[in-house]
DNA sequence: GGTTGAAATTGATCGCTGGTCAATATATTT
DNA sequence: AAATATATTGACCAGCGATCAATTTCAACC
């Protein structure tokens, strides 16, 4: 009962996070257990313990591939067909995403780490480098030197983004109606909006 | 060891729910544990489940009445001052109350029924009637005989105020960035793309 | 007023959970 | 070969949601 050395310490860490996947993706995050973890890949339950912290510090780890591999997807949406094309394109990845990853996804935001704990520097990077994708897709629009405009619009469509694909995936949404179609509109007559405050050079006006 | 008569079913069932909702306000969701809602209004933790089905079942009750509050808090936004000092107003007591109950609204959204499992009509009904105060608010937009699109686009502005306000709460906005923000920018210059669209007769289309 | 049946309340009990840790076995270093 | 470090185990703990036989009280009826 002791050292097997079947595995690196590496390997186990991804056949951990591995079970854990296909485990939330079957059951989602209320069906998974350290034990079962365990069980998947061959160990003992010690041994997770001894791989991570806790079964948060496990999950944290977890929805960071998830975000790795929604990057991934997002990154394929091409970016030089002008802005609206591009935020399509970006949202279409996004939420083909979330369709065909449901419970996975979910898990990014269901989870919530007891009172006092905080997400690692490193998550906080992999989401934001999903925002930067919204933000380059839209920036054509502004010119040089209003990055502020630019965030805080693209924070705009990124977040309602987000709403969109949250309520599709809890089956929020009517019959006839998708967060495509949602996000279609959005897009088109956000955007729209946008071009227009510019040419009127009403978005010199700060967000305040 | 039975029958104490010191409240009605009807007070105990009071007494639970709102003890659990202080418990989730507190603590959230995670640290809503049956044995402490019993503690705290003096039964056992037998009678809970001779009140509630299970665990489940009393957090839609409780979610059900925080969707009851939020109605509550977001019909006295004024309703007569035009599509975007309406909606405005609105989204503003939305965000008033997740700002002041977001744990309590975070249930809402983290609670996933096990698999199988559907919320009962009754709390579909809550949820809906909230999606109405938006529709109402933006109807003057829209001639007679564009439900369709009303409703459409009413949910746009819905699911995108959802996800404002859940990345508000899970504290994914930087220093300087506020839901309000986000929110006044989606209705002024989604507001003024519906009226463009209005006029230039774009709106017949379909929303596909 | 006494009897009876229905309803409420209890708490021991169950199977499970996340998490700990002394004991043990193997690998690595000396 | 001995000593040290590391990995692995699984019994164990406290606590969880949930169940249910036993008990007590209430309400209805005669």
């Amino acid at each position: 009962m002791a050292r097997r050395s079947d595995h690196t310490r590496e390997e186990l860490n991804r056949m951990a996070l591995d079970a854990a996947r296909r485990i939330t993706e079957r059951e989602g995050l209320r069906g998974l257990r350290a034990r079962q973890i365990a069980r998947d890949i061959g160990y003992t339950i010690g041994t997770l313990y001894n791989l991570f912290e806790d079964l948060d510090d496990l999950i944290v780890h977890m929805n960071g591939e998830t975000l790795d591999a929604l990057f991934e997807a997002c990154s394929q949406a091409p970016t030089d067909e002008g802005p609206e094309a591009d935020l399509s394109a970006l949202a279409e990845r996004y939420l083909q995403f979330t369709r065909v990853h449901p419970k996975l996804w979910n898990a990014i935001f269901e989870h919530k780490l007891p009172e006092g704990r905080t997400t690692p520097e490193w998550y906080a990077e992999k989401v934001a480098r999903l925002l930067l994708l919204e933000q380059n897709a839209l920036a054509p629009i502004f010119p040089e030197g209003q990055e502020k405009q630019l965030q805080h619009h693209a924070r705009v469509l990124w977040t309602s983004l987000f709403g969109m694909a949250s309520v599709e995936t809890a089956g929020g949404l009517p019959e006839g109606e998708t967060a495509d179609s949602l996000v279609r509109s959005l897009i088109e007559i956000y955007v729209s909006g946008l071009r227009q405050m510019d040419t009127s050079g009403a978005s010199l006006q700060t967000t305040r």
